[in-house]
DNA sequence: GAACTAAGAGTATCTTAGCCT
DNA sequence: AGGCTAAGATACTCTTAGTTC
């Protein structure tokens, strides 16, 4: 199961930082950032703010990887924000997942 | 300015609840919910998921006070079905979205 | 170079028991 | 009864230094 520690290595992943980059951001050590991504440490509230701050995402998503509320979110359904988004780039996402379903039922033999 | 203790405390007392009956539902001594009422201590992340899950709230909302989600976002939530999907291929998906969103900022400069 | 590991020091947290109102 | 405080024990976190790939 993802945990925070995976968000947190791809959030930084995605911006093309290093963990000594990021650890020089939030002003803390670069080993503390790897122990983070390998869930081996929970940071403090406050550090959790700025780590929302920093890659503007929810302490939600951060905490328990779900953007919103539990009443929204159930068994195989998935929501995404789009936000900001044009429409082709909405498109290429449900391009990549109607690619990794198609993939997905190659790989079973169907 | 309000604290994750002054919210939880509001949480329990809005359920008619004294500390000790919550600290029953969550499994933790009644001097803990004190110490978190009073901003004295923060509780781990799987504490604090389980307070999420039992008032009902989003973690964001616990832990800086933003629900960060409004109604009127709703307009730009996807919904998908990963029925069928692996853990890995949903990953393949959600980092594929986690890229296009940040490609799409890189494009608009920042 | 980037990320991981080890180790020690320093903090934070949890529970129990007792105290206040 | 309900909430707070003190105390020690336990557990966790952070940094530095060294190791691996």
């Amino acid at each position: 199961m993802e945990k925070f520690g995976d968000r947190l290595k791809r959030l930084r992943q995605n911006k093309k930082l290093y963990q000594k980059d990021l650890a020089q951001k939030l002003n803390i050590s670069k080993s503390a950032i790897g122990m983070y991504e390998r869930n081996e440490r929970e940071p403090s509230f406050e550090l959790l703010t700025k780590i929302s701050d920093y890659f503007d995402v929810s302490i939600s998503y951060l905490v328990d990887g779900k953007e919103h509320k539990k009443e929204e979110d159930q068994g195989d359904l998935f929501f995404f924000d789009m936000k900001g988004l044009t429409e082709e780039e909405i498109d290429d996402i449900k391009r990549h997942i109607d690619y990794v379903k198609w993939k997905a039922k190659q790989d079973r033999g169907e």
